[in-house]
RNA sequence: GCGAGAUUGGUGAAGUGGUUAACACGGCGGAUUGUGGUUCCGUUAUGCAUGGGUUCGAUCCCCAUAUCUCGCCCCA
């Protein structure tokens, strides 16, 4: 039989409903907090993730799904979301003429060659938020509180906001140093990652799992220590900006993020789930004021997110969380036999061009079988349709939950259902 | 990239080196002439991931491959 590529899955049946229900979500949040959606090609050409992501990220030396297309070009399927939103916001020059900030979502599929396991796929939807042009503390605090709210509407218990600060350019550089004197004497003794991580991003070093617990991470130099005054200032108004929302964080020093355009704030929003065990991190991000320019566009900052939606699943699964989509169906039209079909069919139109959810049967089931498949889509009403309904053009309409039935004539039907049935339509 | 365990109908699964691969659920049909969800009856895998091998014979033993699940690494 013919499989799905490894690692991929199919959307489907309840799941697609829960995917729906969580993407409508999600525009109807951002809309309040009125940021604008943008989609960009799900492949880009190679070169814009090494700029994007990093030359040095395991992401890009060993994740990427790269091909050549049929005119040579080097492409990949994007391994992140943040890259592209950002070689879109600097190759339309929204920093031109659009009203600054700006402020954008997306929603789509990401891809990334590993391992498959739980919460981990190849390829996975990531939801995620950019916002350009601010250099105020207080796009950092919106960012990290539309994370936790979402969360939070969708009734997650346990989260645990660890925020952190890199500071800027000259801190980090500055800490950087101070990193390096710190590990030099010990390297050798390291696992042979973090000896390569010493060369070429030594903030990394404090993510490592092997050496968690040598007594040169305990006491390494945090990067808070090394903030300048104004990089201070900038972290400190974070913190009153999201006290100010309510937000409960920890200030943890070993959130680093491994990209190198990260500057300032960056922050993770873990699931505290025990058996979660490495896939705990619900969503990443922070403010990466170089990146814009590493793509080529002017110096100006950014900050953004991104959230995984397969770990979110999962979460709400642990949390035993049944998201509240509509799972039932308006109206089922039963006919009672071959010559009530056409009838009944155009009834069924009727009511769906009134706006309520309706469905007949495609399967030529006997009446029996009709309401069992009423059932099974929680069906609210039922009409049966007879020789003698369409005699005397009034419809038997049954209410499915208490069995209750009732005469309704041909034109008052529709009436009936807008008293009896309370939706949105 | 490294490691462990799995793979039998629509689903949950039992099973054995040798005639018809249990059982349950679900589906469909019937008993019920215009009304189901109870009950009863019938029916529902020429098939045990794929390709080799061992054997008189393999779903069962061996090897390879694929996929799934779960760790590690890394990340969302």
């Amino acid at each position: 039989m013919l499989q799905k590529p490894k690692g991929t899955y199919d959307i489907y049946g309840e799941k697609g409903k829960q995917i729906e229900y969580i993407e409508s979500l999600l525009k109807s949040l951002m809309s309040k907090y009125n940021y604008d959606y943008i989609e960009t090609p799900i492949f880009e050409s190679s070169e814009l993730f090494h700029r994007g992501v990093g030359e040095t990220t395991d992401i890009v030396t060993k994740e990427t799904y790269d091909f050549k297309d049929r005119g040579d070009r080097m492409m990949t399927l994007r391994p992140e979301g943040t890259a592209g939103v950002v070689r879109s916001f600097v190759e339309n020059k929204m920093y031109g003429y659009a009203s600054m900030p700006v402020k954008t979502w997306y929603f789509g599929p990401m891809f990334r060659y590993e391992r498959p396991q739980s919460g981990r796929y190849r390829q996975f939807k990531q939801f995620g938020l950019e916002v350009f042009g601010s250099d105020d503390p207080m796009v950092d605090a919106e960012v990290i509180s539309i994370a936790v709210n979402f969360y939070k509407i969708l009734g997650l218990k346990g989260i645990k906001v660890n925020i952190n600060s890199l500071g800027d350019k000259e801190s980090r550089d500055n800490y950087r140093e101070a990193l390096i004197k710190h590990f030099e004497p010990v390297i050798d003794t390291y696992c042979e990652d973090c000896r390569e991580r010493f060369k070429k991003n030594p903030l990394r070093i404090l993510d490592c799992k092997i050496d968690h617990d040598k007594e040169e991470m305990k006491n390494a130099p945090t990067t808070i220590e090394y903030l300048n005054e104004e990089s201070k200032k900038h972290f400190e108004a974070v913190k009153e900006h999201l006290e100010a929302l309510d937000i409960d964080y920890i200030v943890n020093p070993s959130v680093v993020r491994g990209l190198d355009y990260y500057t300032h704030t960056v922050f993770e929003v873990e699931a505290d789930i025990p058996e979660f065990g490495s896939q705990n991190v619900l969503c990443g991000g922070g403010r990466y004021n170089g990146l814009v320019e590493a793509v080529g566009g002017p110096n100006m900052s950014g900050v953004g997110f991104a959230l995984g939606l397969e770990r979110l699943l999962n979460a709400l699964e642990a949390e035993k969380i049944t998201l509240p989509y509509d799972n039932s169906l308006d109206v089922y039209v039963i006919p009672m036999s071959e010559n009530e079909k056409s009838y009944a069919f155009g009834l069924l139109q009727a009511l769906r061009m009134s706006g309520f959810k309706a469905d007949i049967d495609y399967m030529n089931r006997k009446i029996s079988g009709n309401f069992k498949q009423a059932d099974r889509y929680n069906a609210k009403f039922v009409i049966i349709v007879g020789e003698e309904e369409i005699n005397t053009r009034t419809l038997t309409v049954k209410n499915n939950n208490t069995k209750e039935e009732y005469k309704v004539s041909e034109e008052l039907l529709i009436n009936f259902f807008d008293d009896n049935i309370e939706e949105e339509h």
